[in-house]
DNA sequence: CTGTTAGCGCGTTCAT
DNA sequence: ATGAACGCGCTAACAG
């Protein structure tokens, strides 16, 4: 049998659609009898409006999609992905909204967009400047941007203090003697692109540490890494095959949990032999052994501001922007190097 | 400015709504050089289809939903979604689908299966005697069930041998002379319907394995806790407190990380005061210090398996059913008891 | 006040 | 390469 439609409802109970759509959306409209007959017919059908169909007229989907830079299993390499979709959830939750994970198709974020029938996008990582928004905008539907760095826009955007963050860190390091740092960046998922967006944040965090203590910075010891345990490892291995360092400076807490496999695999002994330090403060960090010194960042909060903006402005229009807090949390991955011992 | 659709493009470009479909969708219907000039012309103009409207009349979303039986929020504390979610992915990547977070509204799943605009449902952890998913057979959407218990039945599943799994975690315990054993079981997300599916296939082999063993199984050893490492926590506590044992068997692999948490709070170490066990394998597991004693599953190749039955009936109408095998995984957080020692 | 008629929204598709 | 009908539910205008 097909659907079940409003006319075999209406048909059914001898009544105009437009009876069946009152019954369900106007209930004042009818007469208490007419319509209990209505929703009852409609019950014993089994009659569910069709949400596309639905969508047509109201111009209201009831989800929201997220914009991943790249394949859903691809983020979720980096437990920090999830934890930002359970901030945004708990919001879409509160407002009967649902979230619809989008990422590239065939390598474009354009033909995803197209795609996608939602009320409005949070994009995570990527820049207002990158083709793909300026799509968004002229599809005129809300965003809002996470981690897309902290430039002035008129599009709303949800950041944290990445500079200031990474700067802390890297400063705790050379405070404790630390001269030969191996810094693992995150490779953006646009290796063509100049560097931008949260990993030059904290880049650039990390290089003014280095300035303020008089250190010289080497762009030779910067290495770049896919956010992901492996890509950590493989990196820091290499790097270590070519040179000597006392610490390592991860962009993600995925990324020094990589360097904690390397550090194993070399036999070296955290803090002893090296220091490492993440960014994120994921719930791993705390789990590792030692424990992970990294940069905490309300992750859960951040997600959630972002779906309340958006959320808003699928009301109200356009918000405004939000910047939160981070801060260092020294545990006991991060020590002297031995040389200072 | 309104959207542009596709009549605007046809005006511009002095031919029908019909020309303007056929040069994005049948390009050989239409002569070279008109198809470019109206391709330009919808290029200049910023045009893309609407895809609800594409939708309403091909009857393809190019999105399937995942039915979660608790907010995603909430389903996220277990880093087993997650995980699932990334093997789904990976193949709804692959094949060009976006993935829907689907979670239920005002406590009603079949609410939000109505609003949900997808081409067909992967449903976790919930049973097909659910209301919900008669509601989806109803509406004559393809589905696959994953951990709905193996029961036989027509719609397409994927389950573990979870009985086995569970079973042979549990005789491990007891061969090491265990007999003073916490089970923390998973609570399902309806506490009012009784015991069924994951839940109730690991306890039965947990079970099971006392039976061949000899030993007296003892329902008020049993404990129930929602998959979160906080719950985890607080249940074993509020255990220990009542009764002393020498191992905590835990049906996943976050609440025996709740099980760690309430060790060290007591001041217990594993294994030598407390022996603990898991299930699932996910990667904290091998983070956990000492390493997590767990059963492994193949939690990507589930989601990916869903995945691809569910994408193949899209096409072909409705498959089978698998069942993935578990793996014991003896690491170190299982000894002998104290007493045994 | 209760209920109907008619037409819309946007892109696809059949017959011509 | 076109015009018209269609899909399904919503809603403005209108009649009893």
């Amino acid at each position: 049998m097909a659907r079940v439609t409003i006319s075999d409802v209406a048909r059914r109970a001898n009544v105009s659609k437009t009876a069946v759509s009152f019954a369900f959306n106007s209930p004042g409209q009818l007469s208490p009898d007419t319509r209990d007959r209505i929703l009852h017919i409609a019950g014993e059908l089994g009659y569910r409006p069709d949400p596309v169909a639905r969508t047509m007229t109201t111009k209201r989907t009831g989800s929201i999609g997220l914009l991943l830079p790249q394949a859903v299993h691809t983020a979720f390499a980096n437990p920090f992905y999830p934890l930002v979709i359970e901030g945004i959830s708990s919001v879409c939750d509160a407002h009967e909204y649902s979230l619809l994970l989008v990422s590239p198709v065939r390598g474009s974020v354009e033909e995803a967009l197209g795609r996608a029938a939602v009320d409005g996008f949070i994009s995570i990582g990527m820049d207002e400047a990158e083709l793909p928004i300026s799509h968004i905008l002229r599809r005129e539907m809300p965003v809002v941007l996470v981690d897309a760095g902290d430039r002035e826009g008129e599009t709303p955007r949800v950041n944290i203090s990445d500079r200031v963050g990474a700067r802390e860190c890297a400063r705790h390091l050379l405070e404790l003697g630390h001269r030969d740092v191996l810094v693992v960046a995150i490779q953006s998922y646009d290796e063509t692109r100049p560097l931008q967006g949260v990993p030059f944040e904290r880049l650039s965090g990390y290089q003014q540490a280095f300035e303020q203590a008089g250190i010289p910075w080497r762009e030779d010891r910067v290495f770049f890494a896919r956010p992901t345990r492996e890509a950590g490892r493989e990196v820091v291995l290499a790097a270590m095959r070519k040179g000597s360092y006392t610490a390592v400076l991860a962009m993600a807490d995925i990324l020094a949990l990589g360097a904690y496999d390397a550090a194993q695999h070399l036999g070296m002994r955290i803090p002893c032999d090296i220091s490492i330090a993440g960014f994120d403060d994921l719930p791993i960090a705390g789990l590792l052994h030692p424990p992970l010194t990294t940069v905490a960042q309300p992750v859960r909060e951040k997600g959630a501001r972002a779906a309340t903006l958006l959320i808003r402005s699928l009301q109200d229009g356009p918000g405004g922007s939000e910047v939160l807090e981070t801060q260092l949390c020294v545990r006991g991955s991060t020590g002297p190097p031995r040389s200072a011992m």
